[in-house]
DNA sequence: TATTTAGTTCTGCAAATACCGAACTAATAA
DNA sequence: TTATTAGTTCGGTATTTGCAGAACTAAATA
């Protein structure tokens, strides 16, 4: 098995592809890893060799954002933090809601085309938008019925 | 109604939400936008006040992800770009395979972790994998299914 | 063949982003 | 009450990204 801190490297830069800073996704990812599967603050700033703001700063966004969340032990101040799977099915739900944010940018677009003399592009656009508004509408189904099951 | 200028700007930055850079995605917008919906490189320049570095740059990655193409016209060596509709489904489809992408990871995470004692955490991602999993099945049964309608 | 046109590539600058170190704060422990 | 611990915030620097201007290339025209 290749070693921990390989494979944190090599699962971070997949993650960047999501949108996160190189040190937000080493986060992630080292938590994704650990064992056990939560770090102390110390930890992570130790096993990542970075600096104390920037770790700070990666948590807190991680953590405003859903992704990550932290545990206590009694007897011990020190935060445990982890990654947070119990809102993980949320975040892939409001996910979603991004195709329909785009669908009614085209919407709009449309609207604003409706005197155009171009009917072949704007009949292109309202076929895109069709399609689009299936799926969403495909994948809310899915989704609920994921949910009551 | 609002002047184009104000509305290509508007457009522009939302669909800077989804990852472009702000000339990108105003070129997209206007084009989006435009009567008639082409124009050649240097309407584009001449509306957008850009360079033509920039210009040229945006273009070429709009169509390399095959978001913009060209037209020509007889007696004219200008092209005259446009937003590609053809290939949006698509492009689309595609981005149904990020989801995938993401499976793949998780799934390896999981390998990663299989002698853990942490059954607790495994069965966590295992559920946010398997929801996602199923989610990716989903959306391929919903576009075969339109595909061939 | 020489010139103009349409667009590309190269070089450098400016702004934005990511990170560090040090000063700071709030809570606990001595 | 003072000291320590756990983390945050602030100010500066390095890296990356976005854009401009000018030099360049390829094709069309004169």
């Amino acid at each position: 098995m290749k070693d921990i801190k390989e494979s944190v490297e090599e699962f971070g830069v997949l993650i960047e592809k999501l949108g996160r800073s190189p040190m937000e996704s080493r986060v992630f990812s080292y938590l994704l890893l650990a064992e056990p599967p939560y770090a102390s603050f110390d930890e992570i700033k130790e096993f990542l060799k970075a600096s104390k703001s920037s770790i700070s700063n990666s948590l807190s966004v991680l953590q405003k954002d859903g992704s990550v969340s932290y545990r206590t032990f009694s007897g011990d101040r020190k935060r445990y933090f982890m990654i947070n799977t119990k809102d993980w099915e949320q975040k892939l739900i409001d996910g979603a809601k991004n195709l329909s944010a785009f669908n009614v940018l085209l919407k709009n677009a449309l609207v604003y085309r409706k005197n155009s003399k171009f009917k072949e592009f704007n009949d292109g656009i309202n076929e895109v938008l069709e399609f689009q508004e299936y799926l969403t509408k495909e994948i809310d189904i899915a989704i609920k019925k994921w949910l009551k099951k």
